[in-house]
DNA sequence: CGTAAAAATGACTATTGAGTCAAGCACATT
DNA sequence: AATGTGCTTGACTCAATAGTCATTTTTACG
């Protein structure tokens, strides 16, 4: 049993449920059924702890997303929807990290923190702008920041709502929702109706150089791998069928437990094509434990 | 001096600074220049310090909105965004009050100030409400969450970014903005191109029966002064003078520092007209200290 | 002034909770 | 069985800080 993930996991609920500073090392210990100083084996402080979780959470979250902009099957508009399901989906499964994310109240803003806050930020709206751009052209280039910042702002609000009421909202029909109100809200400045009123200037802190190091390294070598290896599936004149075996891979890999054998059955499938087989095997490395 | 204001100020500061945790009494103390026992005499409680706080700020902040609210000058929709204006203002003026709250994190969640929170969301969304239903007529009842859902994700989220950013926002433009966006997405569900996604079942925990008893006593008489006058003077044939001397008053009250002499003389003006009188001095005994 | 009431002080108490560590334990290897 | 390695424990230290209270200072007023 891996004791370390079991700590991360109770720590989550029990901050998710009573905040950071309300929440002792000694109840986390008690609640794994470890003593105090054991956690301290796993986490030299309580800080790092925390900051764990969100290493261990964060990309979680956001990397679904990121790999199903990657597939080109879907048109534009359907696949930014999808983007946004798919990251919903990501918040029900993980529903008691994002309270506790939501909560925002943690370490006395650590260095690291605030670094890796500034980090999702950025991605996310360099990943909301790659999507508005694909879909309007260079032209909305005026009105992203507008454009981004509602978008951010209704989809957290949303999350709120996904993650506070018992009420089941669909995310299929929420990212439909989401993308269709962006895209009036978009019609409406190119028609020349608004006019903008947040620039460059003052969203730099938003901003963020994506090639700025961090504690996503991991996160990035997966990211890479799936670039290439899509990259390569769409030189391939058998593309379709290839790209159906990768989306399921993908797929299963967004499960919360997924199937390794299926996985591994998948990843054979693509490393029989010669073209194909390097990329497919370092985004298996990259996926799946070193079959011993 | 009211040394229990300057308390509450430095607390607000303090805290919105360093979070509520990480604030002590002492800190407090030695901010205002006083000793610790000292805020035992005006507070008998960190966490009664803190829901003062909130019973101090909440109301300046909404009551703005509420007034302008009453008077029936303007036409709709412009009143509407002069409503989000004036309660962008007051953002600006309460800066530190507001950075505290939205860092969230307080007292271990106490009964006082959960059912505080829960009431001014209840009275945020009812005045949206009133709105929408005024601008839109009936119709609008069917996607009224759907619209208050989002004109709120978008307000807080500028609010976010006026009290963190440097940059300068100007509230008017805000307030413009805003209303435009509420507006064509309304008129996008009117024209039945979009379905609403929220209904009342899931919303109840945010509607909220605005008779409840609460912390708003005093504000509750100020309201009803206020809409009291403004109706007497509807009926009045030479409405459009008293209302102009009505709304200076409004305006003169929403300042940090009201000058109480051209208040007292703007309230003698309306005390001279017999039918107003009443109303008019109601209203100055909620507005202003009694003279002696 | 003088005196009493009110307000302010800061040393003190009591509690909480992060982090340490020496001793104990379980399990693998030889 | 003996030895070693690393995990686990919980009693302990130590710092931070909310809240108290006897004493001092200020104010108010006859």
């Amino acid at each position: 049993m891996d004791k370390r993930k079991a700590i991360l996991e109770a720590a989550v609920e029990l901050i998710a449920e009573k905040g950071y500073t309300h929440t002792s090392m000694q109840q986390i210990a008690d609640s794994v059924g470890v003593s105090k100083g054991s956690l301290y084996t796993f986490f030299p402080s309580k800080e790092d702890l925390i900051i764990s979780i969100y290493e261990h959470y964060q990309q979680l979250v956001f990397e679904r997303a990121f790999v199903v902009g990657l597939d080109g099957n879907l048109p534009p508009y359907e696949r930014f929807a999808k983007q946004f399901q798919v990251q919903f989906e990501g918040i029900l499964e993980y529903k008691s990290y994002m309270k506790m994310h939501m909560r925002g109240e943690s370490a006395q803003s650590s260095e690291k923190l605030e670094g890796m806050g500034h980090r999702m930020r950025g991605r996310l709206f360099s990943w909301l702008e790659r999507n508005l751009i694909g879909l309007y052209g260079e032209e909305i280039t005026p009105y992203k920041w507008d454009l981004m910042w509602m978008t951010q702002s209704i989809y957290t609000s949303y999350t709120g709502l996904m993650i506070t009421s018992e009420s089941d909202l669909a995310p299929d029909q929420l990212g439909k929702h989401l993308v269709r109100q962006i895209d009036i809200l978009a019609k409406d400045y190119l028609s020349g109706n608004s006019s903008p009123l947040l620039d460059d200037e003052m969203m730099r802190p938003f901003s963020v150089g994506m090639d700025r190091e961090g504690a996503f390294t991991s996160f990035a070598k997966r990211e890479n791998a799936w670039k290439s290896l899509y990259e390569s599936i769409h030189q391939h004149k058998q593309s379709n069928y290839y790209l159906e075996v990768t989306d399921r891979i993908s797929e299963e890999s967004r499960k919360s437990t997924p199937d390794e054998i299926v996985m591994r059955g998948l990843f054979h499938l693509l490393k029989s094509e010669e073209t194909l087989s390097e990329k497919a095997q370092l985004l298996e490395e990259q996926l799946l434990p070193p079959s011993n």
